[in-house]
DNA sequence: ATTGATAAAATGTCAGACATTTAATAAGCT
DNA sequence: AGCTTATTAAATGTCTGACATTTTATCAAT
């Protein structure tokens, strides 16, 4: 893969190596693939060694690419990445061409974890939480049907998410739940379609929306399952299959 | 809080980077204190401003600082950390003295979500799987009761954590395990005393073997719940409150 | 054919000057 | 006095060129 694909950079040794992430994200380059050199991404960038240095540090940080003294920069395999570095998360807000490997292991994630999230929700939400929550809630009523109103739907779906996570009054969670805002966002931008579909969906975001409300952990995590269901017969997933497919080569990684 | 107090320095931007992150997780300085300044601090270690740059970056991108242009280094405040940034991982490795909020905070989010990872576990352990974690028990029962030998039950102790999450064949659950190992290896090492203490330590351990060698995910949990009870125990934590009690600074975070 | 020295190429480091941003201070005007 | 506006100082950010170090390839000698 050569640099000639991608495409042009604003400046900024962020944009630069956001841009350069992006690439790797979606497969422009093979693991074990020799990375451009330094001089040469500078010169086609028209920018400084320093920006250069710069970018690769962070993609190097989040375990995208290997760089040695001497023998140049290599890239990484999936299985080697920092899925929960900040900065992969901001890297992926946006990204719609994910790998489906990926987007089926974040899935999977989700799917373990989220209704859990909502039971400690449940139990630990305060009242400002819940008001976030109905805030959220309402949000994706009043743009629900509304097709030119889809991206502020989306932005209330993520937030709901987002409270959830946040609602349990623990650092780690909360973390997470900061994380996954993108992964979030880029499965709801592809499991909206008809009016029907969101229709169900919303009905399954209430349902959580008063296990919440009331305190019920059970009702909650329940819940919190089939609004993962409904986004699974959106994509297209069968939710039962956990694992995310590495199995072949997973005996490697540890 | 001054740089006098800190240890010696070794040389490489690395180690830097790791000393001053340790001093900063340990609560040298309160959060909104201002930082030394680069030439400051390359004064203080006698290195170019170039390392310290870079030391600073990685304490910038884990979230510890906050460095504006012609303001200076501020220190941030624990709920903006990022709790789940492989460097964070590498810098708490070891560490003892880590704030009891955050051992509270990492213990609830672990009695939450491990039960949960071992069911997983349960369920999609390979073979390899299985034998890693009879060896990591096995391990543990040799090194127990030995003094001596302290050191290799912990490292035991630890790596049977960690294959479970790896166990579940899924790269976010298995992102988590890498992360936690440090923080499991601090409580862990809190948490070991006398004899009788380890032997129900071991016999809690063997059940949730037995659960994934046959593979009952409902056995697993349990059993999982039952080793983090004790660890509780031993560490003088109730495991009931799930809350890592910032819930009086909590509504600002969102 | 193996070993050893040499050279080339890549990343890593340093030092200095300069740019930019921010905050404090002083000057000046109404 | 009070407000606005230059000026200055101090910190982080950036650029540039040279040099250091590590690795790999090449070639020579035994």
């Amino acid at each position: 893969m050569t640099l000639d694909a991608l495409p042009a950079h604003q400046g900024g040794a962020e944009n630069l190596a956001r841009l350069l992430a992006r690439a790797l994200l979606t497969g422009h380059w093979q693991p074990g693939d020799v990375f451009p050199k330094e001089l040469d991404i500078g010169r086609h960038f028209s920018v400084s060694r320093n920006q250069v240095r710069n970018a690769l540090a962070s993609l190097s940080a989040a375990g995208l690419l290997e760089r040695t003294a001497g023998r140049g920069t290599q890239v990484r395999a999936m299985s080697e990445w920092h899925l929960l570095d900040p900065l992969m998360s901001e890297w992926m807000t946006g990204l719609i061409n994910l790998d489906p490997q990926l987007v089926r292991a974040i899935y999977a994630f989700r799917f373990s974890a989220e209704p859990l999230v909502a039971g400690l929700a449940a139990q630990a939400a305060s009242a400002e939480d819940i008001a976030r929550l109905e805030a959220a809630f309402e949000g994706m009523q009043r743009s629900a049907g509304q097709p030119a109103a889809r991206h502020q739907h989306t932005e209330y779906d993520v937030a709901f998410h987002d409270v959830i996570y946040q609602a349990t009054h623990n650092l780690v969670w909360r973390q997470m739940g900061y994380l996954l805002r993108p992964s979030i966002m880029a499965l709801v931008h592809r499991s909206q379609h008809d009016i029907k579909t969101l229709d169900d969906s919303l009905a399954r975001h209430g349902h959580v929306l008063k296990a919440i409300q009331v305190g019920d952990a059970t009702a909650a995590e329940t819940a919190a399952r089939e609004v993962l269901r409904r986004t699974a017969i959106d994509l297209g997933i069968v939710p039962d299959t956990l694992s995310d497919g590495a199995n072949l080569s997973s005996s490697r990684h540890m």
